[in-house]
DNA sequence: CGCCCAGTTGAAGAATTTCAAACGATGTGG
DNA sequence: CCACATCGTTTGAAATTCTTCAACTGGGCG
């Protein structure tokens, strides 16, 4: 819609910022680099002009190319079975990076997809490979980064297999609470960057399950919601809520 | 308990057998390294006395130190909540790797435990990566290797997500039945490492459930089963149970 | 103004869990 | 050798939770 933030053709190298300068850079690839490897990693970074909600950045089959790196707004994942339904497998916030399934087979098993004006590092996957020999420090962030990966994969898969649809609620409004916190924004008042069916369809409930959790927890009084806007009044009880059962 | 982990002071690099002539090295990671190479990671890789059934490799909050290949055998991980309660995140059967959990934190966040004796290679991770940095090839399988536990998650995801218990028990056969199949063993015939709880445990239903399930799957002749022992009789129509509904 | 979409709410239905009992194989002690 | 306890598993019936189907609401936009 606004093309406002669209840059001229003017300096290719740094249009916006760079990694040193970027204050993900203690969340994102860049941790505990060297500058001078900073820098390295720095020219092989390809940033762009943000991307408007809906815009597709790989589609499940795809050959996988490079990981993308979330500097402002939100993306999602989803993998589709063999009938074409579709299965959310992640939201990526600032700092959060997306197309790790990639490396598997050559080829993304996800579609990634921008859910709000977003801007986005896009990282080649293979000059990434090329300069981790060299930088023993990327490579073993690269690592981590999957690893982190698979962790949290692991956590999300102990919510949809034993817990209830409020715990699951709970627990993705806490998981969202404490993404925004790790960036200095509140942690008890946001905006979702996701419907309600989105939610659903990723914690394993019908939208309608979901839409009554999120009455239930305001008429309890944990929590106050205005579409996709939050507040959480009771960030302790809500906790023990993402816990309990 | 058992101190058997231990390696008496014999010859410590050849014990038993080799990645060169192991016949797992086309699914392990020396998947398509040159036998130089091969060579150089067989050199790190601390082979062991095969460990009998309950034998722990790690624990939750270990440091993370090595990641394991299994040879022969069959192990489990797990997560414990806050309450104690264990959710299973895998099996592993021959060829599969444990521990990738690891790298993230540099600590465990699963617990490893032997289901059956098995026969496990002990890779330490430091010397992985060091190799790693020389290695290429080497480099990128183990990215690989995890990019596909992160994919391999996903998928498990999907069935805990929106499926029924028979969908998910049918998928959970099928899934042993083919990482069977991948090491030339019988497709339709094998005895599961694991107990129906774990299983339950597993797929995110209760032990019950899957007991209800495998009965029903035998009633409809799709399986016969005398406790751990499994005969899948009709393979295509238990393929169909696993992506209905 | 009225349509459309995302979200909410209600009531009936279906699936799984829970509680309870019983089974069969295995192992132990009398 | 048999009685008995134990463990993993199976089966039954009631209770609970979530889904399904359906109607309704309210804001945004042509």
């Amino acid at each position: 819609m606004h093309s406002r933030l669209s840059t001229p053709s003017s300096k290719p190298s740094c249009p916006y910022s760079n990694c040193g300068r970027c204050r993900l850079s203690t969340v994102c690839l860049p941790l505990s680099l060297s500058l001078d490897d900073i820098h390295r990693l720095d020219a092989i970074v390809q940033r762009r002009p943000p991307l408007q909600s809906g815009t597709m950045l790989y589609r499940t089959g795809d050959p996988f190319n490079a990981i993308y790196a979330v500097r402002a707004g939100a993306l999602k994942t989803w993998t589709t079975d063999i009938h074409g339904r579709e299965q959310i497998t992640g939201f990526y916030l600032p700092g959060d990076i997306a197309g790790l399934d990639g490396p598997a087979n050559h080829q993304h098993s996800n579609s990634a997809q921008v859910l709000q004006t977003s801007s986005v590092c896009k990282l080649p996957y293979h000059l990434l490979e090329q300069l981790g020999s060299k930088v023993p420090g990327l490579q073993r962030n690269l690592l981590q980064l999957l690893s982190r990966e698979i962790v949290h994969d692991q956590q999300q898969r102990r919510l949809l297999s034993r817990s209830s649809a409020q715990t699951r609620v709970a627990a993705f409004l806490l998981d969202m609470s404490n993404r925004h916190q790790r960036h200095n924004l509140s942690a008890t008042e946001f905006t979702l960057p996701m419907s309600r069916g989105d939610i659903a369809n990723f914690l394993g409930l019908t939208l309608e399950t979901v839409s009554r959790t999120f009455s239930h927890l305001q008429k309890t009084g944990l929590l106050s919601t205005a579409g996709k806007h939050i507040h959480i009044i009771d960030l302790e009880q809500l906790s023990d809520c993402a816990q309990t059962d």
